[in-house]
DNA sequence: TAACACCATGTAATAATATAACATTTGTAA
DNA sequence: TTACAAATGTTATATTATTACATGGTGTTA
């Protein structure tokens, strides 16, 4: 069974206004989103930002400095990442593809280091750039 | 055959500064080791460091925004990377696993979408921190 | 050689991203 | 009901990265 978290206040403000985003945000446009709800500075959305990352209800996209909700219902896979990225719009969708996942979690290097984490980001072209 | 690129003479600094570091560089710390050499401003820095990115002679590991020395000889793979970054020491390498390489080269997703490139930034502990 | 394109350089200013330090408050569990 | 961990609030500052504009070198070609 899955760790209920419950939200704090500011948590469950910047959680809400990621997860109805249909792009990823940046610190600062949470930040410059939530001031009308008593959020005044940037420390703030960082922790928030920083303890939703932690608890896989959202996660960042390194390449871009900014963040999307999980789409996984269950959250657990904060720690084994997948993301598609259209070079293009910019569009970011969360890769859930259970055989990626198992591979990479399985995958040992040569040198016998075991991961216990990882992140993977594809580039590309999504179907409507592509057809442009 | 690999297209020769002759580097400038910034370029070839920058270069060679990452390029005998064992670890990742950052950005403004760069900045600071080449300023007896001339090179006075952020934007020369990551002016280079985007052309070096560019031609595949170094990578960003980007979530720790730094700059490591690509290690494969061929410098063909700068749009297919891997990493092992191990979340105590920081030690950084690059992972050159040819299946590795190639199960995510070819991977396709449910949406049909097809990569022209990915980043792939494993966590762990390395040996030495493992033993600790 | 003049005109041009192209790439690289130099410099100043500023934008965007993220953290340090410190004081206070709230939630929760013993 | 104390005591601890987590969250909040606030100011200042550190770190990372880009915009804008001017200059310089090199090779091509008309």
């Amino acid at each position: 069974m899955e760790k209920q978290h419950n939200l704090s206040k500011n948590q469950k403000i910047i959680f809400d206004l990621i997860d109805k985003s249909h792009e990823p945000l940046k610190a600062y446009s949470i930040l410059f989103n939530v001031q009308k709800k008593g959020i005044n500075a940037p420390l703030q959305v960082y922790r928030a930002l920083d303890k939703l990352v932690e608890i896989g209800k959202i996660h960042k996209i390194e390449s871009r400095n900014a963040f999307i909700a999980c789409q996984n219902s269950s959250c657990q896979i904060s720690k084994a990442t997948a993301f598609s990225i259209c070079e293009s719009c910019e569009k970011v969708s969360e890769i859930n593809n259970s055989k990626l996942s198992k591979y990479l979690s399985n995958f040992v290097d040569e040198t016998g280091m075991k991961y216990s984490k990882y992140n993977l980001e594809f580039f590309g072209l999504c179907k409507k750039c592509k057809s442009k």
